[in-house]
DNA sequence: CTGAAAGCGCTTACAG
DNA sequence: CTGAAAGCGCTTACAG
């Protein structure tokens, strides 16, 4: 039953610190939103006066009378062995810095979870949220209710529910495809999940290459994410096929490096008996022996994007565009 | 100037939930923050009005009346190329579904930004601020007002601020020393941050090995955090020194992973010719080939001992100690 | 440029 | 088990 004993002085609010500098809670309140607002020696008072307090505002108050909570919801799978930490990174930095906070929300692979953050994220009266997740019908009506702005990222949906930045997954596997054929390839394994982006990029890939060759696509499945640790089972599948493939395309990057890795201790000579390529462009791409050829998506510019969008909103201004299309990039290295 | 355009009917709130019901405001808040002292009948009706209306709470106004906002800060430097992603992700995924959000904050590795950070969180009121930064005197007074529960982790501080959860770095080296010498290696490399936690588990190892041998250790410093890309120049100095190392003890999993890779490359046998060792057993350690010994952090258990606290202090009881030791596990695998 | 006052949407003693 | 009412600490039209 023992609770922490706290020190008798509460810690102050602004009709403190109006009183010390000797204006009223309006003025101290408008110094601390809108500091241009206030005549300067007022300023110079009111700032005394915080500083000597310690005054810490209470953002929920100030949340709660101006409905705007400076808190952004973020919603991600998982977050280790993850592709939009980077993404995240950014966002998180660039908000912080902007007096604006980041909750994070981990809705894992299955759905359900995402509708019940969704609604967490709500009754916090978050100004956006930010979602990577494909989102569903009924999720679709509760965000209609949500008057902050709905974002979602690495992809791009025909009708988002608010609004989009991200890519064309399809086009990403279509130009794989081609990538793969004019560098000479002809019998290509194709390593990716069976589900929602990565069952895109796959889609793209298989009908890409059909363009160029009769030779189907071998496939081999991986759960979510693709990971290091899926290298072991793929190669020794990939080794049981009658027609060695000459390249693996992977859902990852770690999972290309993991490839490499069995490789090298299978004897065989990356990329001459097996190229490899990632996905994703993770520092390890580049920093791999050999090095990986991958598909390099801005982790960095989405967070960009999604900032630029979420200040606008809180201005009152509409985004300009409902979608965003950052695009991608394929990185010739020398793993294929 | 486009602003969105809204649909007229307004988000419902208690009162609306209230009058569908035909409770007071007070029996429905009961309702939805313990549901047990309201009648059965009266909770029938309530919960059908909450249904029909989709009504979601403002916690924000609820956090402002009863000052416990549901909320958790937690400080890390970095999200990309972290060694607490599982720690952060079982302590999000778990406070999520007691429905409590997180608040991810970064601070970088230099000073300064950790303290706007703790104060960010304070604005936002906070039940406790998660923190695996080392506290400055400043910061330790700043936090002397903060009502919440201060958890520092992956240390263990003498004093610290609130309360710990973590283990000894100094250890870690000790036994690491020790471990390195019993397996009969005598020409020890440490590759190592020269800041903070990689400090510690530095110090503890040069003096263990100095109980062992007067064969000095060589020390290599990298940038926090170890990573991956460090090993090619890392590398190219160990192949520079005149004795060369038996063995390389590295600040991360990843980082011995790109030993291992850099010597394959240049023809040495790990453990044979060179022996590695890592740091955090992340899920690559077990997957590399060959396989990485290293040190064990149980993450998880951390984040579960974080929550527990946070829990027991929410619900006004301080928590049993002041430290929590979780403490680390040497794992013995091929790499060493 | 500043102040008095109403209001944001909840929670919680207090009384019954 | 329930209700009336005060209060949490801010913001913001409105008026000057």
């Amino acid at each position: 039953m023992a609770t922490m004993v706290r020190p008798s002085t509460r810690n102050p609010k602004l009709d403190d610190v109006a009183a010390r500098a000797g204006v009223s809670t309006a003025t101290v309140s408008r110094f601390l939103n809108n500091p241009d607002i206030v005549a300067a020696s007022t300023a110079v008072r009111i700032r005394a006066a915080i500083e000597e307090m310690q005054y810490v505002p209470n953002l929920l108050a100030g949340g709660l009378a101006s409905s705007r909570s400076k808190m952004v919801a973020v919603l991600i799978p998982h977050l280790v062995d993850s592709l939009f930490d980077r993404t995240i990174e950014t966002m998180v930095e660039e908000l912080n810095a902007g007096g604006t906070m980041v909750m994070l929300a981990l809705t894992g692979t299955a759905a359900g979870r995402t509708e019940a953050m969704i609604r967490a994220a709500m009754g916090r009266q978050v100004d956006a949220i930010v979602s990577t997740a494909p989102i569903s019908a009924e999720t679709t009506a509760l965000i209609q209710h949500f008057p902050g702005l709905f974002v979602q990222i690495w992809d791009l949906p025909a009708e988002p529910p608010g609004i989009a930045v991200g890519f064309s997954h399809v086009e990403i596997g279509h130009n794989l495809a081609r990538f793969i054929y004019e560098r000479g390839y002809r019998r290509p394994a194709l390593v990716s999940a069976e589900l929602g982006r990565a069952r895109l990029r796959r889609d793209g890939f298989v009908q890409g290459w059909e363009a160029h060759s009769d030779t189907p696509v071998k496939e081999i499945a991986v759960d979510s994410p693709s990971r290091f640790g899926h290298a072991r089972r793929v190669f020794a599948e990939l080794r049981r096929q009658p027609e060695r493939p000459d390249v693996v395309v992977c859902g990852s990057d770690s999972l290309a490096q993991g490839i490499i890795v069995e490789a090298n201790a299978a004897g065989l000579k990356v990329p001459d008996q097996l190229a490899v390529v990632g996905f994703g462009n993770a520092s390890v791409a580049s920093d791999m022996r050999p090095t990986i050829t991958t598909v390099e998506i801005d982790g960095a510019q989405i967070a960009r994007e999604v900032n630029a969008a979420v200040r606008s909103h809180v201005s009152g201004v509409a985004p300009k565009q409902r979608s965003v299309n950052v695009g991608f990039r394929i990185i010739a290295r020398e793993s294929a």
